[in-house]
Formats: C-alpha cells, sequence, structure tokens
DNA sequence: CTGAAAGCGCTTACAG
DNA sequence: CTGAAAGCGCTTACAG
C-alpha cells in the first residue's frame, strides 16, 4: 500500500507515446500541443496518478512559485490573521505560501533567512517583533544576506534602522491617537498596560503614550505604566497589581491594553477589584478580535486591517515593489469607553 | 542586489579543494572527514554564504524531512493550536512543518491530496471536518490515493467511515458528557447552540446530546438545539432567536456551546436578553481558548488538549504508526455553570 | 578518509 | 507541433 513507487514523467510519456517534453508542455498548460496528443497525455496523467514532483520542477525550473512568510506565535489571533490574509493574496496569485516559525530566530542554526535561502523562494515576507538589541542586530543581518537572493518584505513592528521594503505599524502615532480620544473623554488618568518593557525603537507604543499626554499637558506617571508580554493574564495582574498599590482616588480612569488580549486581562482585573467598565474604568483594545463586540462590555479597539497587511505583503514580493508603507487602522469604538467618571471617593480596594 | 547568483556545491568545493562529495558529507554531518579538510570546507561555507538547494536535495535524496498538514481556517484559535503542537514536535523530530490550506478541498483542482502529492513529503496529517456527503466522498476517495504515496493520519471530527489511523475526536461521548455534567447540577432544561447542520457522522455533537438528555430521562426539545457556524456571532443570534421564539417559562436553564467563541456569544445574548449567568443561564463551552478565564464569569469549558494532538498526529506520520487514537479531554470548570435556578417567573423577556 | 560517476525528475533552449 | 539533449544541484553507492 504505502512507499508505492510514484510514477515519473517517462512513464507518462512512454505510456502516451510522446517524448517527455510533450509531457511537460501539457503540464505547464502551453497552447502549441495538438489537441490528439494532449488527449492522449491527459489520459496517461490520469491512468497513472501522475504529479510532478515539486523538486525536479524547482531544480530544474531554477525555483517555483512559493513565497516564504516567517511568523511568530500563531495562536495570537493577530498573527494568524496576517497569515490568512497572505495566503489568500498568495493563491490569487498563483503562489504558494510557505510559512516559517519565528523562534526559530532565538536559535542561531534555524536563523530564518537560513531556511528560507534553502527554498528558492520568490520571496519572503516577514513580520518583525522588536527584540532585545543583540538578537535584533543578528536579525538585521541576516535579513539583508536573505535579500541578495529574494525579495524580503517586512511587516509588523519594525525598527526604523530596518531599510527594507514593508508595511509598517507606526504605533506610537496610534499610541498617540488614542490618547488623545481618551483625553477627548475628558480622562486624565490613563494607563498603558501589556507593552514591551525592551522596546527601544522611536515607534513604539510608550513613545506615543507619552507624547500623547504631552500634547494634552497630562503629567506622566510611571505607577502608570505596566510591562506585560500581550496575554490576557499580564493584563489581569498588570492591572490589578497598579490598582492595588495605588490610593483609590489616584486609580486611572481609562486603561489602553496592548492588545485586546490584554483587553479582556483587564476587564478580569476590574471586576476582580469592584470596577465598572466602562463607568469606573474605561477600556481601549488594539487588533479588533472577532470576539470584541462580544465582551460585556463591548471592547472598543482599533482595527489593524491584518489581512489587508498580509495580503499587501505578498503583493509587494510578487510584484518586487521597494516601498515602506503605513499600514492604516480605524477605531472601532464600542461601548468599553465613556466620559471620565467624577472624582472616585477615597474607598478601599475591596469595598462595597 | 538581488538575483545576485548562488553558490552551489561546486563553489565550495572548488574553493576548499575537494570534491563534491566531501562537502555533501560536511554538509550532512557525517562524521568520517579529515579534520583538517572540515575546517576547509567549513570556511568555504562560510566564505559563499552558502545553503544547500532543498530542491536539489529533495530530488537526488529522494525527499525531503518535511511533513505536512493540512488544516482549515487558522483564524480559529483551536486549529492553531493544533497547528503550534505539530510544528513544535515535529521540529523536535528534526522535520519541517508544510501548512496546506484546507480549503483547496472546495476547489477540486486544489485537492489537498493532489497538493500533498507533489512534494515528496515523509508524510501528512489532515485535520478532517464534517462535509456534505458529496464532498466527504471526494475527500474520503483523494485521501486514499495519498496514503498510496505517504502516511496519512487524520486528526479532527472525522466520520467513522475513514479507515485511516490518526487520533479522534469522539464528540458523542463529549457532549454526552458534558449533558450529564449539568444534568448533576439539576438543569433539565439544556439547549446546545452553534452545531453544524449537515454532520452525518454518529460521533457528532448532536448524538451525544441527544443520547445525554435520553439518559436523564428528559425530552429533547427541537427548539433548544440550534445551529450555527462556530462564530460568536452565531452564538449570539442563535441563543437571541431562541430565546425570542419561547415564552420565558420554557427558556433554557442551560447551554452547551459549541465551541468558546459561541460561548462569547451566548454570554452577549444573556445580556442583551436581561439574564445572568450563572443565576438564570448556565454556559458550557469547548476549547479551553485562553481568554476563557477573563470572561465574566470565567468560563466553563472542557480543554481538548489541541496541541497534544497535534504532536502526536505528527509523531505518528514520522514513526508511521498505524493505531487509531481516541482524544482525550479534560473538564475546566469555572464560574460559568451554576445549579439549575428555581422555575422562573412569566416575565416579559424585555422585563426589569 | 576521499573522489569519480551515475542518477534523481523535471524544464528549457535548440532543431526540425 | 514535437523530440533529443543538456543541465539544474545535490546524494549515493562504489572504488580506492
Amino acid at each position: 500500500m504505502k512507499e508505492h513507487k510514484r510514477a515519473t514523467i517517462y512513464d507518462v510519456a512512454a505510456d502516451a507515446g510522446v517524448s517527455i517534453a510533450t509531457v511537460s508542455r501539457v503540464l505547464r498548460g502551453e497552447k502549441n500541443v495538438a489537441p490528439i496528443t494532449l488527449a492522449r497525455v491527459e489520459e496517461a496523467i490520469r491512468k497513472h496518478d501522475y504529479r510532478p514532483s515539486d523538486f525536479a520542477r524547482g531544480l530544474a525550473g531554477g525555483g517555483v512559485n512559493t513565497v516564504g512568510i516567517v511568523l511568530p506565535r500563531l495562536v495570537n489571533p493577530y498573527y494568524a490573521m496576517l497569515f490568512t490574509g497572505a495566503q489568500e493574496e498568495a493563491r490569487s496569485c498563483g503562489y504558494a505560501l510557505s510559512m516559517f516559525p519565528w523562534s526559530s530566530l532565538r536559535t542561531p542554526s534555524l536563523d530564518p533567512a537560513l531556511l528560507l535561502a534553502e527554498r528558492r523562494l520568490a520571496g519572503a515576507v516577514v513580520c518583525v517583533e522588536y527584540l532585545p538589541p543583540e538578537e535584533n542586530e543578528r536579525l538585521l543581518h541576516s535579513l539583508r544576506r536573505l535579500r541578495r537572493y529574494m525579495p524580503v518584505v517586512l511587516i509588523g513592528c519594525v525598527p526604523t534602522e530596518y531599510d527594507f521594503p514593508g508595511v509598517f505599524q507606526n504605533n506610537a502615532a496610534l499610541l498617540k491617537e488614542i490618547v488623545r480620544h481618551l483625553v477627548s473623554l475628558g480622562h486624565e488618568r490613563i494607563a498603558l498596560v501589556g507593552g514591551l518593557q525592551e522596546d527601544t525603537d522611536p515607534l513604539r507604543r510608550d513613545v506615543g503614550y507619552m507624547e500623547g499626554l504631552r500634547e494634552a499637558r497630562l503629567p506622566f506617571t510611571e505607577s502608570y505604566r505596566v510591562y506585560g508580554t500581550g496575554t490576557p493574564e499580564c493584563g489581569r495582574e498588570g492591572l490589578c497589581h497598579m490598582l492595588d498599590s495605588l490610593k483609590p482616588s489616584f486609580w486611572p480612569t481609562a486603561v489602553i491594553a496592548l492588545n485586546d488580549l490584554v483587553a479582556m486581562g483587564c476587564y478580569a482585573a476590574a471586576r476582580d477589584r469592584g470596577l465598572s467598565i466602562p463607568r469606573d474604568l474605561s477600556v481601549f483594545g488594539c487588533d479588533n478580535l472577532v470576539s470584541g463586540p462580544y465582551l460585556g462590555p463591548a471592547l472598543s479597539t482599533v482595527d489593524l486591517h491584518q489581512l489587508s497587511i498580509g495580503a499587501r505583503a505578498v503583493r509587494m514580493v510578487v510584484n518586487a515593489e521597494d516601498t515602506r508603507e503605513e499600514a492604516r487602522w480605524d477605531f472601532v469604538l464600542r461601548e468599553s469607553c465613556a466620559s471620565a467618571p467624577p472624582p472616585r471617593q477615597d474607598i478601599p480596594p475591596d469595598g462595597p
């Protein structure tokens, strides 16, 4: 049953009484094949259940229509959406999409650039995250090397020193806009939960956060900024810890979560501490996950258009475009953000 | 910059002053290479930034260490977790994992079996979903064909007529156990939201649901079963519609959601209709998504061990095991399920 | 420990 | 419209 010897182009050619060149022609859908020949070859293909070998094709043809994509944790729906967008676009362009895990970055021997280089890909889209300086340097280096062999397009939180084409997320501008929105609702104590402490790039979120505060002439309060890893856990613990360390009269009236998952953690923290959203606390998320509208209350967030970003990036490698674009976003205002509450009584956190 | 001609094994061999056979030996880490030779070859490899071509390797070596995996919508965290588990296991076995979208099934020309066959994969794990009879037949047929060439391992909701090795989800048994749990809490009006209407297999969820009811000698009430597509939307709409079509005294006191996403939709429906969870309505989910503990109230659900399933399936193809295993599960009891409430007053649904 | 040679299964000019 | 032949870049016996 298994290990059945696979038919090759020679078997098909012999069966159809033609040369392998002719079989190759019909395989690739060339037009200059006599109808009767075509029919005979197709019949032989069917008979042998023949499928050309991708390896032989790639070797002989000098590559194959595949673009690679390097992505971090797919269990985060944000990345899954980037992938899905890329996949659909690749298919509609007649390309296959091959995924490589980002984690390989941490293992130098599994450097994604090396992995990608082994395949003669049409190009690669790499989703970059902030990294500690040393790893960042290594990644940049290997991407430059990879670029010698194929178009490389970047997406994600790309540090400014990366001189690559791609679709970039200007998180600083985004955060500034979120702060501005909350300020317009009257909030003056705005927390930021879940950002990565190691961020070193000017486009990072907390730079934008601080700029937003400055613009509104609000003080930057260290206690209002807590770091985390982007999980619901870090949102819950981060916010609980913040609340517990502060007298209730200093509690923030709004919190910006790194993403919707962190925002869910903040919802839990609010419940833990008896705060009602949005009456006592406004929560603003990011990513526009599918579950957002179904939370209680429905989550205000921002749609980052992940599907479009993935699709756009693929198109850029396919067309070998060399542009740097900024990702658009749209606010999705629902019920988790409201006007700032009046100054709070100084009641114990475990009160009523 | 781009299209730089890539170094081949010949370039490296020439540079190191050895034959390509020797280079091939060091590439594959064979031991019988003289230390000085080894050093020279490694130096040449580094100098040329050489990486062997996957295509040539696959062609010459008769295949390559890659296993394929066919999965539906990756944006559903359930599938993303299967993928992640498979990926980690593959890597630790020294294999690469290549993903193919399940959607190709709908396009006969993109039959996943054909796609997989083009690559000389070490094997394939295919995540099967229930399908309308005709498509189901087609899939079964092409999987059987594929199996002639490589080990094929199935995961997911595999209909019983699929005679393949794999890790199977016995949804009938699972649903029966959930019903039993709810019955033990005193519930007698138990709804099922979000199952696929086309399901035709004996292992399907609603078979187990009905068996559970029968076991508890509870009547099967058609109105308590609503179909859907597994999204939060279908959960919300399905449950709202059910409630609106019933006098409140007939409202279910517990609802089993197809998955956690649907459960979130049910949470929203409960809010829409002024029901408090779990006081008025218990909700039981499935999949144990990361956000479950952070919902209000924390969601009772079942952990399907998706990571293990993905990993196990990969191990089965790698070891060419030919067993059919049943997936285990664990109940994760949190706060969304409680004892059945006392009989409800007949108040209008939009009451207090 | 190392090399010469065949061969993996295709595509691609080049002839005809 | 079709075929003979070279070549893609490796691995794998087989000698030595």
